[in-house]
DNA sequence: CTGTTAGCGCTTTCAG
DNA sequence: CTGAAAGCGCTAACAG
């Protein structure tokens, strides 16, 4: 009841072992083997469900078609739907994913990093953080494949895949001026992050152009308790005479809905809200709201499909990046 | 600038490459090698950086040293948690862990027991679903070593680390009684989950004999908006003129915590307060409040000292079960 | 068209 | 006390 080797099936199939790797790598055109045999092989592999060693195909081959993806927090609901997509992409493609999550610990990022280099993965998918920056050259100039995703080092010239936040907001105010408001109020965290830069940006340059209002800017600190944010929301609203809200994040979205929603508030006509959309939450919104979803799908595919070129040789470890835009999505009412 | 190999080594040792090996592995007294060679060898591997070819030693060995951990929800903090808890146990002992996460999809989740056996994991932790039942026993009568975490199934003898709910709802409300509350309700979601219904049970057991009040129950839909949530704990408070609450999840804690501040009442003396705190979020609660917090260190530390005795033959795959205690913590006044 | 051979890097007897 | 040799399962040249 052993797993059958390559052995086993050529000697069943009165071939030898090399034939059987040919015929199984798909390779029996080129090495010109008859159909007849080619046929024979593929039935009695099936029949005795061999499956290769990839432990074995890695040692000879020095591949491992194994990827590691590395993110900040796999807990982050964004991560954790971009996680499991590229699982699934890889997997399309025959690649297998692990992953690591630095939880923000600079010296576990790094720890990581050389942990995953001993598993011997073919490459990386990369959320970067500022102090991984030595490694990651390291790394590079060893020759190794990667990509980065939704961030980027802009002194490391690797190829990435990134969000057009600036694109999203900007989408999202189109929406609103289109739809006839005129004091749209932007709530945001402090994060310094670049992401949440660009889209702020977007909305002061939207407001300045589109809008004779001065912007209106609520910027609270992430970490604080639901209750505060509502508070701050509302008086927000409230004390700017707001016609409608840009919330610059999903979990600040769904915050405030809350208090809009206690309000009595109905969305869109007596408020226009949209939410920018970082994870997979649209669903829930209640209608009449509007949304910048974030392409996750398209995210993965090109992540994966970039590292894969690089590992295959197809592309130069070039500077080229993407820039991914969102998705503007109405929830119709219920 | 290759990576060096155990020849190279060797050769730069002017030894042979088995002798390499065997101090390396810390058999040099068993090999009964001088210990003058030893320390050659030792630094020389320490200068030229040697690490072994993990793959090669798989093929070799037939271990991989890899561990597939398979949760229901790697989102879920309980979940994340406990991952990244484990990983760090298990890398203490020189094992590697790959994650999978089912998301509650079967299909996907006997994809990837598919996926792992053909990744050579030398062993599964298992965070079992019904479902699974068929592959998993399949995976057992083939020998490999598993241990199930937080569930089990009952039809299968494999070992395993749960957690003891009713004792820790027996803590708390323990507690809550000594401190003479004597109108306790209990809110929980109406899942059929085995957990929350040891959970509940010890409510009703500690109620009926120590609290002349009939129990007071408030079940509610998981996934019911959080205004909802509060709004039935509102009542459900008032209407039955409660001194303490129990909050059978961490969730349901959250969320009623800030009805209950809403109100504006004073926590432990116009109301008493446990929650079941499945995640780390204890932390964060206010003060006054007690909390029944999950063994989180514990279960992850048992759960791979399990795995690894059977993955060694340390110990026989016996139905050997291990209930781990929560710990009640109470926040003190900040 | 197919088989033989040589290793990938390591561990483990078994002879010295 | 140490080295030589075999072989884990597979693939890729090179011979037939």
């Amino acid at each position: 009841m052993k797993k059958p080797s390559i052995k086993d099936i050529a000697s069943k199939a009165g071939v030898s072992p090399s034939t059987v790797s040919s015929v199984l790598n798909g390779k029996a055109k080129h090495m010109r083997i008859s159909d007849v045999v080619a046929a024979r092989v593929k039935k009695i592999a099936l029949e005795e469900g061999y499956q290769p060693n990839t432990i074995a195909v890695s040692l000879r081959t020095g591949r491992s078609k194994i990827i590691g993806l590395i993110v900040e927090d796999i807990a982050n609901p964004f991560f954790s739907a971009l996680a499991r997509t590229i699982e699934d992409e890889a997997l399309k493609l025959g690649y297998r994913i692990v992953y690591c999550s630095t939880e923000n610990d600079l010296e576990r990022g790094n720890d990581l990093l050389y942990v995953l280099g001993q598993t011997h993965v073919d490459g990386y998918i990369i959320t970067p953080v500022p102090g991984m920056e030595l490694k990651l050259k390291e790394l590079k100039d060893q020759g190794r494949p990667m990509v980065f995703m939704d961030r980027f080092i802009a002194s490391l010239e690797v190829p990435c895949v990134l969000i057009n936040n600036y694109d999203g907001v900007k989408q999202g105010m189109d929406y609103l001026l289109k739809r006839g408001y005129n004091c749209i109020g932007y709530v945001s965290t402090n994060s310094s992050q670049v992401q949440m830069k660009a889209r702020m940006s977007a909305y002061i340059d939207k407001v300045n152009t589109d809008l004779q209002k001065a912007p209106l800017l609520l910027e609270i600190d992430f970490l604080m308790d639901r209750t505060k944010i509502k508070a701050a929301v509302k008086e927000f609203v409230i004390d700017n005479n707001l016609d409608a809200v840009f919330f610059a994040t999903n979990y600040l979205g769904v915050v405030g809905l809350e208090i809009i929603n206690e309000l009595g508030w109905k969305i869109p006509d007596q408020i226009g809200i949209v939410c920018f959309d970082d994870t997979d939450l649209f669903k829930l919104y209640p209608p009449g709201i509007t949304a910048v979803r974030q392409p996750v799908q398209e995210i993965a595919e090109h992540s994966v499909k970039m590292l894969i070129d690089q590992i295959q040789g197809k592309l130069a470890s070039s500077e080229s990046q993407l820039l991914l835009k969102g998705e503007l999505m109405v929830r119709g009412s219920a």
